[in-house]
DNA sequence: CTGTTTACCTGGGGGC
DNA sequence: TGCCCCCAGGTAAACA
């Protein structure tokens, strides 16, 4: 499940790899993941070189210019990889498009086992995509403030709108879970009972705990690897997610695992009390 | 308008 | 071993 620390561990890669490099071939497999269509991801692909690379949320926005100038968003929502591989190494079935580079010995592939994913040329500008779906700001990039305000106006409960991206971006199952518990607050705490004092906790844990997970290069809990291809590390840091069962960290307490906004959700009943 | 549920997909694991 | 069913969860669309 890559979230704003797996998404950010990959734009990193890409970065250092394949930013400034010219596109040479493409080949695509299926055509149900680009977005509006094969045809126009091709064209803006073909003989690009890819200028920047962005990330927001869990959004990538790369810059692409050939005789016209291009965005293509990429979202890997649940199993999406972004990868680079040998030139020569074969692909598999869940494999959607192959991307090669003038004077480089590797290709990128992105490649997707529930194909949920999606590559999608936009039609003007990532802030303008940021602004039609709504997104809100990113959660490595926002005061105490700000994130206060957007918390406070609206109700529900808290790990409904931490999940939220259009009150937060960037943040999903996992470390929904690790901000509260290292929070010491109770996933379905509601808004209203929240004191000013609780929300600048929660701030303060979810930069602390998205900044270790980007030093430790993402969760690697199933699909995710980074753009080369490497687990990152943060799974060996988790307090709550995943870990049903065993004892709280901090008090020793059993973790258990309940249905909360839809998702599993972990917590540890003695440390997060409502 | 806002909060909730369902669809999209596939592989892995539990139960029998 | 094999089959069935459930579960994983990010987002868009449908729904209440």
């Amino acid at each position: 499940m890559p979230e704003l620390p797996e998404v950010e561990t990959i734009v990193n890669g890409l970065a250092i790899s394949v930013k400034n490099k010219n596109i040479s071939k493409i080949n695509t497999y299926t055509a149900s993941i680009f977005k509006p269509n094969t045809e126009t991801l091709q064209n803006a692909l073909q003989n690009s070189q890819i200028t920047d690379i962005i990330r927001h949320g869990k959004y990538i926005f790369i810059r692409l210019k050939n005789t016209s100038e291009n965005w293509l968003m990429v979202h890997l929502r649940m199993t999406g990889q972004l990868m680079l591989t040998e030139i020569n190494s074969p692909i598999d079935k869940h494999t959607h498009i192959e991307i090669y580079f003038k004077d480089y010995d590797k290709k990128l592939i992105y490649r997707d086992i529930r194909k949920f994913g999606r590559l999608q040329i936009l039609d003007s500008t990532p802030n303008a995509y940021i602004v039609e779906h709504k997104l809100a700001p990113d959660a490595l990039d926002i005061t105490l403030k700000k994130f206060s305000e957007r918390i406070t106006k609206r109700k529900g409960i808290i790990k409904a709108l931490l999940l939220d991206q259009s009150v937060i971006a960037g943040i999903g199952n996992i470390y929904a879970d690790e901000i509260l518990i290292r929070s010491k607050i109770h996933p379905g705490q509601n808004i209203s009972n929240l004191s000013p004092k609780q929300i600048a906790v929660i701030h303060e844990k979810m930069l602390e705990v998205l900044k270790q997970a980007v030093f430790r290069g993402g969760t690697s809990f199933s699909d995710y690897v980074n753009s080369f291809g490497k687990k990152g590390s943060f799974q060996l840091e988790l307090s709550a997610y995943q870990q049903t069962g065993k004892p709280c960290k901090v008090c020793g307490n059993i973790i258990v695992k309940i249905k909360i906004a839809g998702r599993s959700t972990h917590f540890c009943p003695q440390c997060q009390q409502l």
